[in-house]
DNA sequence: GCCAACGTTGGC
DNA sequence: GCCAACGTTGGC
């Protein structure tokens, strides 16, 4: 199994809106670097949910419940989506901020590559954001 | 194929 | 609202 980081600006998706839909497909990947990594997910994999911009913190995980397929909301080929739906709420969001001060998480895209919407976590790097919100 | 100009993202 | 990082575009 693998693990992933998704970020997305409340004000356009936000965690609360996800759990409503109970299931989304991530759309308005726009990257190459972003849409390679949405096509490397597999069935199962958990996902976490970052809040850009607002929040600045995880909020939620979720699973691939569908690998990717081409983009429905544009007529290009290049893009595609992936099916995720929320398996968990955080009972603590871990904020940007913990995230920097912690050493084992200072190699993770999201500090170093701000830009970057999807990435790739190792599995250490998930437990530890999973075990700095209080679940463990 | 290089590089300047420009646009977008996202933290502060 | 500003600015740094960085991706994309287009002229040469």
């Amino acid at each position: 199994m693998n693990f992933w980081l998704v970020k997305s600006e409340p004000v356009k998706y936000s965690w609360t809106t996800f759990l409503k839909d109970k299931r989304t497909f991530w759309d308005g990947v726009r990257n190459y670097q972003a849409r390679n990594n949405l096509q490397a997910m597999k069935l199962g994999d958990e996902v976490l949910f970052y809040h850009s911009n607002e929040g600045m913190c995880v909020v939620g995980i979720a699973r691939v419940v569908k690998e990717h397929y081409p983009d429905p909301t544009i007529d290009d080929a290049r893009w595609v989506v992936v099916d995720l739906e929320p398996i968990h709420t955080l009972k603590k969001p871990v904020s940007l901020e913990q995230i920097k001060a912690d050493e084992l998480l200072s190699n993770v895209a999201l500090i170093r590559q701000s830009r970057l919407s999807v990435m790739p976590l190792k599995e250490a790097e998930f437990s530890r954001i999973v075990q700095m919100s209080d679940e463990v």
